[in-house]
Parts: structure tokens; C-alpha cells; sequence
DNA sequence: TATTATACATAGAGTAACTAGGTATTATGC
DNA sequence: GCATAATACCTAGTTACTCTATGTATAATA
């Protein structure tokens, strides 16, 4: 990702998971629609894309399946597993736990 | 840090820097300052909160003084510099950007 | 026909965080 | 008095995440 951008380390995982988890994706589409969503904050690149979608699919997370269209193009879609469903709800409530010790920590500026 | 707090990673300078801005502090002291006001969330090893301050010192952002206690006792007083004071604004900001565009993306689940 | 966009991939570098150890002093419990 | 725990600092080495920089190939567009 681009510099200023600390936070993003360790939470790709669980953004990824969100957005296989809501309907299967391949990794082109994934990083359009992070971009998209996110108003042009999340900008990955493929070589911390990929590998992160490896990662998570090599400990059961997801799953990749090619798919031919009509063309002929390839596309490997990735599908959430139970294992993943699992792992996204626990992520989900680990975000939260750790949003909230933040904000007791990082009080506002006009506190 | 323990397992299961991915989010860690990237935001130990911004909670340093937003203490020591408070007041100085020395590491020990950090460790249980975080620990206490996170409700036992953070609880940072020597290991990884003495190269964090090391380097936020190497890099100015706060700068330790050794003072010495009525009992002999050395400690290490880290303050913030001027420096420091403008990179924690900056931090702050990149914070609420990030948690804005996590938001976009992680939708709670009651969605 | 050249360029851009689509679509996948990996090797290597840099760095942050953790593990695991080390030293020394002071306070506490037995 | 002595052992243990708490205080207080430190670093070397490992692991793992992210980015940079590539490479390949096809389809669409200018």
C-alpha cells in the first residue's frame, strides 16, 4: 500500500474475508472493489494481494476455483469456506475488541 | 503481543506517541499505562516497546533523558518533541481515514 | 498496430513485532 | 537473612507481512 497508511497491516485478511465472504471473487475484482468501496483509500497492489489470497487460502479459508468465460478468459474465483465463515465472525469481534481499546487509548483532539 | 490482535500492527507508534504526548513517561511505566487504561487489552513485551521507542527516538519524534531517583534508581524519561507533537496530529488523522474506510468496507453483521 | 486494461503470478527487500534471553536493583515474604 | 517477585532497562534472532519490481498472457481500444 501507499506510505501514511499504518493501520492497514494486519487487517487485510479480514477485509478480504469480508468481501469473499458476501459472494465469490477473483483477486482483479477484489482490488477494484476495495478501491470503490472505500472512496479510494484501500489501493493493493497484486504482490500483497495475491499472496494474501494464497495465505488464506492454504490455511483453509478460502477456496479457489478457475472459471472459463465464454471467451476463454480465466478467472480464479475464491469462495469462502465453513472454516472462513468461522474465522469472519471472529474477526469481526477481534476489530471490535480492538476499536474499542484504541478509543480508550487515542482520546479526540477536543477532549 | 498476544495472539488474535492483527490490528496491532502499524498502530504501536500512534499509541506511544499520543501517551508520551500527554506526559513524559518512561517504557516501563508505558507498558502498564496501556495495559490499565486498554482494560487489560494491550499488553506489550519489553521486546517489542524498547526498539518502538528506540526508534521513534532515532527518527525524533520523542527523546529520552535519564533521571535518577532519590533511591539511585535510573530511569528513562521519554518526552515528545516538537516534531513528535506534529506527527501525532498527523497520525490521528490517518487513524479516523483508516477507521473510515474500514467502516466502509466491514459492515456489522445485524447489516 | 500500439497502448491500455484485464488477469494471474512470484522473487526479493524492508521492516515491524514477537520470542527469548540478558543485567541490575528494590521490595516483599518466609 | 534469603529467596522470590517486581521494577527497569536492553538486544539478538526469527518470523511474517507488505511493498517493489518484475514477468506472462489475452482482450479491448485508439
Amino acid at each position: 500500500m501507499a506510505h501514511r497508511r499504518e493501520g492497514i497491516k494486519g487487517s487485510i485478511d479480514s477485509l478480504l474475508l469480508c468481501l469473499i465472504g458476501q459472494q465469490p471473487m477473483y483477486g482483479y475484482q477484489i482490488i477494484k472493489e476495495l478501491k470503490e468501496r472505500s472512496q479510494g483509500y484501500f489501493q493493493f497492489k497484486e504482490g500483497t494481494l495475491y499472496p494474501a489470497l494464497h495465505r488464506l487460502e492454504r490455511v483453509g479459508l478460502i477456496r479457489g476455483k478457475w472459471q472459463t468465460l465464454p471467451s476463454g478468459q480465466q478467472r480464479k474465483y475464491y469462495h469462502i469456506t465453513d472454516k472462513g465463515l468461522l474465522s469472519l465472525v471472529d474477526k469481526r469481534s477481534q476489530w471490535q475488541d480492538f476499536l474499542a481499546a484504541m478509543n480508550l487509548i487515542i482520546q479526540p483532539v477536543s477532549e
